[in-house]
Order: C-alpha cells, then structure tokens, then sequence
RNA sequence: GGUGAGAUAGUCAAGUGGCCAACGACGGCAGACUGUAAAUCUGCUCCCUAUGGGUUCAGAGGUUCGACUCCUCUUCUCACCA
C-alpha cells in the first residue's frame, strides 16, 4: 500500500528532494491517520488554466488520496513583483480586481480536480504585507548574493550581462517565506521553479520551522507540437474551459510519442494500466488511435462530463473519419444574390476575399459537399453549406 | 548624463535610390497521403469582384522624375562608458 502510494507519487517526477521525508509523512498517514501539507503556489495573473497547469493539480490530487492537505497558495503579493524564471522582460501590474477575478476563475477551474474539503485556500499578501521593511531586511540577510548566482537562469543572465533586477533577488525569498510560514511538509512545483522551492527549504531551517519541506518537481508538459511547452502564448495549449469538441480534437491531434506523456502526467489510469496499453500498442493488438480516443474521452469527461465525452467522439467520427457535416454550424443569412467570396467573409470563414479567390483557386472551398471552381459564383437564392478546407463550416441562407 | 547601434509583414530576419508587395526561415492555411488535425511531399501566405488597382518597411516632415534605402526631427529598444 505504502509502496504503491509512493509510485504514485513520483509518477512522472522530474525529480524529488528528500524522498525520505514523503516516506515518512506516507508511512504516519497510513499507521495513524495522521495528516499533512502540501503547497503548490499559483501565480494568478491569467484567468485561464491549461492542461500544463493541471499537471500540477493532478500530482496534488494524488497526495490528497493519501492524506494531504493541499495549501492552495495565491502568489498576489508575489505576482506584483514578477517570477525571473525564464523571462527578461519585467511583467506588467496588474490591480487588485484583475487578480480578484481571475482567483476566482482558477479556484473553480481547479476544484474540477482537486477534493474541495482538503484544501486550504492560502494568500501570501496576507502575511507578506504584514513583514514590512525590517523583516524584509532580515530576511533578506539570510542568502547572500554568491548563493543567488548559483541560480542557473541568474548566473546566465549575470554572465551575459543581461540585466537582473534587484527586486527578482527578492522573489525566491519571498516564496521560501511562503514556507515559513505556511510550515508546510512538502512543496511541489515545476522544474524551472527549483531554486525557489529549495529557497523555502533553507529558509525553514534559518527561521527554525524544525522540519524541511520535501521538494517534489513536475516536468513541464509538452504542447499540441510535443517541442515547446504548453502555454498560451504560443497557442500550443489545451485549456480547461475549451468546449468539449475542441478539446477532444485538439488531444487526438497530438502525436502518438506524446500521447505516453499525457497519459503519464494528465490520466487517472494507474501505471500498470498505462504499461497494458502501451503492451498492446506495440505488439498490434491495440490500434494507437484507439488508445488515444481514450485518452481523449477522458480528458473531456474530467472538465466537462461524460455525455459530452461520448457526444465529441461521435461528432469527430463523423467530421473526420466520414468527412460529413458537423452538426453544430454557424448559421448566416442575406438578402439578395451574393458573390461567393463575399459569402465565405460574412460568413466568418475566410479573412479576406483575396484568401476566398486563393482558397477557391486550389480548390479548398465546398458548397454542398461539392468542390468548386468558378471563382465569379453568384449564389442565387436558397440554402447552401459552406466549406473551406477540412474544418469550417458555415450554413447560408441567402433570400 | 555621454557615445554608438538599431526599429522591415504573426515571429525571426535579408534588402543600402528604380529589378520591391519586399529573399529566406519558422509559424499559419490549403491540397495529396494517412487511424488522426502527426510525419512526408506540393502550393499559398497585405487588401480590393483582380492579367488591373490600392495601402505598406517605428512616427512626422524633407531631398528626388522615383525612397525600405539619402537628410532632419520625434518616439522607442539595445550596447558601451560614467
């Protein structure tokens, strides 16, 4: 039992600091019931959560099942000073309503995850506001700026002379704070978030907490172009809140390579589960499309439900795999015969008429299921599906 | 504060008086192929009812028959020095 709870755990870890201690907390949970925290620390300067965040929330879901209590941190007073990981330009401020806002936009996104009854909400304003300009100081003095620089992201910047604010000094601290006072057992993270949980590490030790968080860091997920990382800049990203047909394509889209890496770090299946399938894949029994519609179901099921789960499959099937009409499109109307090129601009389908004549030219627009060529068309009146390429859609009534 | 370099399409990046709606790369879109929206190959990628016209190369002026290219000022970025 014990065992297994620590696979679990480590599943898909990048890497963890002081496994011992996670054994320990396991091993008293599980002889005397006992509890213990977990903190995971959420910047909230966008509203919107994606699949590389919820990897994250996932891992804490797991400690959840084997007795954690999960320190929900808001980084607010945190994310007026911008996190140096990985960027060189200084975030912009953002005011108390947008953070309001978007706390509550990520609380309800996350608890489509996370077991609502076993969570703290914490925010770091709370105590960090109350630390002033002499317990900054003193805290402060507990690093010196040698230690700073064996940061890999500072000691590069440093190197190539690319500027490093002071202030981005007083982040990791301001984090490791977090854990003073939180005095919590383990805390999770990202990868690139290393030095900063070790930072809280150190700190509990200087300020006497008796005890050292666990570090536990999660690899950064992969994007739909399985290179870069998931993010929204990059629109590369499957977010919680896309509508279900969406979601199900755009995780159908991934390459099979990745697909092991979603199920590794997104899936509820159990390990053992994931090496069946990875078994039959390889010795043909199992189709990958198979396993990875399974995936996908899955994923729809977690931030929508099952209905709609087995509704996007079925829609998918039948766009895709039947090249038919999907059933939701949008409709248009007009009055008046139409140039087919001006249809296909009002319709939202195409950007421009210069697109519509080059689309039409290799031959990617269908009316009606049928490909056409004419680019001076005139719809007269009556119903017609419009088509551009494999994927819009637009239903015109012209009167 | 001083000095120097730079700002070109979604991004990176060529172009140093007409050959420029602007090389190339990435991205994006489409076609073929496929279990897929992956991989691969091919085409397209400012706008306009188009063998033509219009508006673009940080912004404002100027020189010139003609400016992304030269000059002046403005804004912003970056580097070096203090």
């Amino acid at each position: 039992m014990l065992e297994e709870a620590l696979r679990e755990i480590s599943r898909g870890s990048a890497e963890i600091i002081d496994i011992e201690r996670i054994e320990k907390l396991l091993k008293a949970f599980f002889d005397e019931g006992k509890n213990y925290t977990v903190k995971c620390g959420f910047d909230p300067t966008a509203p919107d959560l994606h699949l590389g965040h919820t990897v994250l929330l996932q891992k804490l879901a797991t400690f959840q099942k084997y007795g954690a209590i999960v320190q929900f941190l808001i980084g607010d007073f945190t994310a007026t000073i911008g996190d140096p990981t990985g960027k060189s330009a200084t975030r912009k401020v953002l005011t108390k309503d947008d953070i309001i806002k978007n706390i509550s936009s990520y609380t309800t996104q996350a608890f489509k995850i996370l077991d609502e009854s076993k969570t703290e909400i914490v925010y770091n304003n709370d105590w960090l506001e109350k630390l002033g300009a002499i317990g900054m100081l003193e805290l402060s003095s507990t690093l010196t700026v040698a230690r700073m620089l064996e940061r890999d992201d500072f000691s590069k910047r440093f190197a190539s002379q690319t500027p490093i604010a002071v202030s981005e000094f007083i982040y990791p601290l301001l984090q490791g704070y977090d854990s003073v006072h939180l005095k919590s057992d383990i805390e999770i993270g990202g990868t690139d978030q290393k030095f900063n949980l070790l930072m809280g590490r150190q700190l509990q030790k200087v300020y006497d907490v008796k005890k050292q968080q666990a570090v536990l860091m999660m690899p950064i997920l992969e994007g739909l172009d399985g290179v870069q990382k998931m993010s929204k800049s990059l629109n590369n990203y499957i977010g919680v809140t896309d509508e279900a047909n969406d979601m199900f394509g755009k995780v159908l889209s991934i390459s099979d390579d990745l697909m092991w890496r979603f199920y590794e770090l997104l899936s509820a299946k159990t390990l053992d589960e994931i090496a069946q399938l990875k078994i039959g894949v390889e010795d043909g029994t199992l189709h990958p499309k198979k396993v990875k519609e399974e995936l996908s179901m899955e994923i729809v099921e977690r931030f929508h439900s099952k209905d709609f789960a087995i509704s996007a499959k079925e829609e998918f099937d039948k766009v895709h795999a039947k090249s038919q009409i999907p059933t939701d499109i949008p409709e248009f109307s007009c009055d008046g015969e139409i140039w087919i090129a001006k249809a296909l601009l009002d319709c939202n389908i195409e950007p421009s008429t210069s697109q519509a004549r080059r689309d039409i030219k290799q031959g990617a627009v269908k009316i009606n299921q049928e490909k056409i060529s004419d680019m001076q068309l005139q719809l007269s009146a009556g119903e017609y599906i419009l088509q551009v390429g494999k994927r819009k859609f637009a239903k015109l009534k012209v009167n």
